[in-house]
DNA sequence: CGTTCGTTTGACGGATATCAATGATTGTGG
DNA sequence: CCACAATCATTGATATCCGTCAAACGAACG
């Protein structure tokens, strides 16, 4: 079996560590679906009352549990939300991109975060204490609005998930997230789409509600039919279409062997 | 093994079939969540734009990929959401119960129904056109963040039911989602907990992403042990302490043989 | 009383979690 | 620049939960 590449062409995070210029952080207030009604002195006025900071990669932005009085905006990087289960593993609920709040549900008017985020990649962030947040909708209808609709796109969201991690096979459900990822954060390369965001098996099968093998398995069957390319924390998809027929049906072209929900 | 009462306990249901005198309606809509803030007269007015019809057991209320126009509010009964999966099962993603509201809060408007809602029992609903509710959620800022807080904690309940699909055992998720059930709507009865609503093995398998005959077995043992009674239609929690352990911890009290998770 | 729908139980096989060990990639320190 | 350590990924063997097929039974309703 011919080893091609597996070296990382995940584009380096490109931020350096700490910085977070303003010019960056009111673009991106600016153009966050929460603010987007603003005018240009009141993004300004969010902005500075708005904490800035850093993250390497790895770091827990907040944990699960502890008081939440921010909402989060990530201002470049990447972020992922992790949801405790019922038994002591994890479930990968979000993957945030910039320009998307994170940890907004506790700040408007839960007590403690229900997930722990942390930064995939080096990343800046923007936070905003719920009060600021309440203070601006309270003036501001359309922002209001805004949150709303965001919150009613997550909860959309969410259903969705539950969607895909109820039904199906291990294949169909690992199918469907990289299909879902490769919408969000794909990015073209050669003839395929690269992910841009640096995720391990074990990422991926907390998404998916499986294991760290049965992911590599299921990824390495697909790598030797030429649908996919991966490597240490990366994966690109070559073959979308097989990818959706995956995800969609049971797995053969044929009527396979019955299709087979779980066990 | 003796076999003891297997008629059903539920209270008829209680309504007469297509009913919902106005002040039942004033009550539940002064009462709900969405209009909390709102004075007498508005209320009133909400009302008199509102459209009243019941449903009988069983019946549809909104069909899954039609013009989400609407806002449901139940007054009476019980509704069950669910959501088309991938395959062609669905999933029982919400059980309403008087005073919530259900129907595409997400879409407000401008898209179709992610999902199916039903009558579990005669029930009486209340619906408001998309543009009434954003029409009263610009005048009355209470109201918007009223609506906030409703779809903020939809959310948190969504992310807990991911939580709860997604790990463990059958037996832990079908544990897990009797205790919602009954904390939502049980009724002591005797030593026990009687869940108000007609679910079959079919509703809870789709709750708990297994199938009827899974659920089956599973209510069978527990009834043997003593931990429920069941029926047609019909069950009740009598030993809700040993069901928490359960659906927490593996299985046994000892340390058992290894937490397993699927398959 | 018969029909219908919901429920129960059994047998069987397959998907997949688990256990266990090796191999590859990255980054570090000499 | 190379060797080492650490982390991540891969692969195999095995056990088992649970989904599927099949059939019978009980309750509810007309």
């Amino acid at each position: 079996m011919a080893r091609e590449r597996r070296s990382t062409p995940l584009a380096g995070s490109c931020a350096a560590p700490h910085s977070c210029p303003r010019p960056l952080r009111l673009d991106v207030l600016a153009h966050a679906p929460y603010f987007a009604g603003l005018s240009n002195d009141e993004i300004v006025a969010i902005d500075e009352r708005a904490k800035v900071r850093g993250y390497a990669e790895g770091e827990a932005i907040y944990h699960a549990g502890s008081a939440a009085e921010h909402l989060f905006l990530l201002a470049s990087g990447r972020v992922k939300v992790l949801r405790p289960a019922l038994d002591d593993s994890d479930v990968l609920v979000e993957v945030i991109t910039p320009g998307a709040t994170f940890g907004s549900v506790a700040a408007l008017g839960h007590s403690t975060y229900p997930d722990t985020a942390f930064a995939l990649t080096v990343s800046c962030v923007l936070r905003i204490s719920a009060a600021d947040l309440r203070h601006v909708m309270a003036r501001h209808p359309a922002v209001a609005m805004a949150v709303l609709d965001e919150v009613s796109h997550r909860l959309e969201e969410a259903q969705q998930s539950v969607r895909r991690l109820s039904g199906g096979t291990v294949e169909q459900r690992i199918a469907a997230s990289l299909l879902v990822l490769a919408d969000k954060l794909g990015e073209p390369r050669g003839d395929g789409v690269l992910l841009q965001l640096p995720l391990t098996r074990e990422d991926l099968a907390s998404m998916t509600g499986t294991t760290t093998e049965s992911v590599s398995r299921t990824l390495s069957k697909w790598r030797r039919a030429g649908l996919i390319e991966t490597g240490r924390r990366w994966t690109a998809l070559t073959d979308r279409t097989a990818l959706a027929a995956l995800a969609g049906a049971a797995h053969g072209p044929g009527p396979g062997p019955a299709r087979a929900r779980r066990g």
